[in-house]
DNA sequence: CCATGTACCTGAAGGC
DNA sequence: TGCCTTCAGGTACATG
C-alpha cells in the first residue's frame, strides 16, 4: 500500500517523465475513479509541475490541479506509445500529445483522481508532510503533548503529521522501543526525539529503496520496490525479532493490524 | 476530543 | 478440487 515512499517514489519518477507534456484527453474507464470538482473540462493543457504532500500527489496544470490518491492498490503506469498496453484493472487514461500516456490502474478502487481549481480544497485538511524540512522535532514535541491518543492511531491520522501509513508506523514504533498503544502525552522526552529520528529515518530509507511491495506496490515502469526486504516487523507475525528472538506479535490496534514485540516496545503508562 | 464501526472494493489465502 | 469465509487497509463518515 502506497505511504510516502512509494508515492515519492513515483512523484520523482513522473516529473522526469512528464513535465512539459501536453494532455490532449482523458479517458474514464470507471467513472468513480475520477471526480471533477472543476467547472473546467481539460482540452489542452501542460504539466506544469508534479508535488506531494503526504499520501497526495499534486499534477500542476496549466488551468487546474489533478490530486491523485493511489489508497491500496492504484497505480500510475506510464506507457509510451509503442507499447501495447492490455493491464487489466486500468480505471483512467491520461493521454499526451506525442502519444504517450499514464495509466490508473486499481485493481479495488479505492484510489481517486480529483480535478480541482484549487489544491487547498483536498490538501487543507492533510497536516505538515513527516519528510517536511520545516516538520521539526519541537512540532513533534507539541502535536503529540497536545493529543490523547494511542500512537498508532496518531501516527495513521494524517491531518497532524502525513504520509505515514500502517507498514512505517510499525517500523518506527519498534525501532524506538515504544509500545503501539501508548498514549501520546505519556511518551517519555527522550522517546519522541527518537521516534522524530525513526520516523525519518525509515522513510528516508524506503526512499533510497525505491518503497516497499508488500503485493500491488509498482513504481511507474512497473517494478516493484526493494523495502520490503529491510522491514523488521511488518508481516512479521510468529517470527524472531531481530534484537529479543521473541516472536513477534501481531494484534488489532487503532483497527489496524499491528506488528510489535512485546519484549522490546515498552508501554508508558 | 477521541474511539469505534461501517462503507467502499477485489483478490488472495485459509478452512473444511 | 471447490466452495465459503476471512482478511488486507486509507479515508470518509456516522455514532457514542
Amino acid at each position: 500500500m502506497p505511504e510516502l515512499p512509494e508515492v515519492e517514489t513515483v512523484a520523482s519518477e513522473l516529473r522526469v517523465l512528464l513535465l512539459g507534456k501536453e494532455i490532449v484527453g482523458i479517458e474514464i474507464i470507471w467513472p468513480k475513479s475520477y471526480e471533477l470538482r472543476s467547472k473546467r473540462i481539460i482540452h489542452k493543457e501542460l504539466i506544469q509541475n508534479i508535488s506531494r504532500k503526504g499520501k497526495y500527489l499534486i499534477l500542476h496544470l496549466s488551468h487546474s490541479f489533478l490530486i491523485i490518491h493511489l489508497r491500496m492498490t492504484g497505480q500510475l503506469l506510464y506507457v509510451n506509445g509503442e507499447d501495447s498496453c492490455n493491464a487489466d484493472h486500468v480505471r483512467v487514461k491520461i493521454e499526451f500529445s506525442d502519444k504517450s500516456a499514464l495509466h490508473f490502474r486499481d485493481v479495488r478502487k479505492f484510489g481517486r483522481i480529483i480535478q480541482v481549481d484549487d489544491p487547498q480544497q483536498i490538501l487543507k485538511k492533510v497536516g505538515i508532510d513527516a519528510l517536511d524540512p520545516d516538520f521539526t522535532v519541537d512540532i513533534f514535541n507539541r502535536i503529540l503533548k497536545s493529543k490523547k491518543m494511542g500512537i498508532k492511531a496518531f501516527l495513521l491520522t494524517q491531518n497532524y503529521i502525513s504520509g505515514i501509513g500502517n507498514i512505517y508506523a510499525d517500523e518506527s514504533l519498534f525501532r524506538t522501543g515504544i509500545h503501539p498503544s501508548t498514549l501520546t502525552h505519556k511518551i517519555p522526552a527522550l522517546k519522541i526525539g527518537l521516534l522524530y529520528e525513526n520516523i525519518r529515518r525509515v522513510l528516508h530509507e524506503a526512499l533510497q529503496n525505491m518503497g516497499s511491495t508488500i503485493s500491488d506496490y509498482r513504481d511507474s515502469f512497473g517494478n516493484s520496490g526493494q523495502n520490503q526486504n529491510f522491514l523488521m516487523v511488518y508481516r512479521r507475525k510468529g517470527e524472531p525479532c531481530f534484537l529479543c528472538q521473541k516472536p513477534i506479535t501481531k494484534k488489532t490496534i487503532a483497527g489496524r493490524g499491528t506488528h510489535f514485540c512485546t519484549n522490546c516496545q515498552k508501554i508508558y503508562r
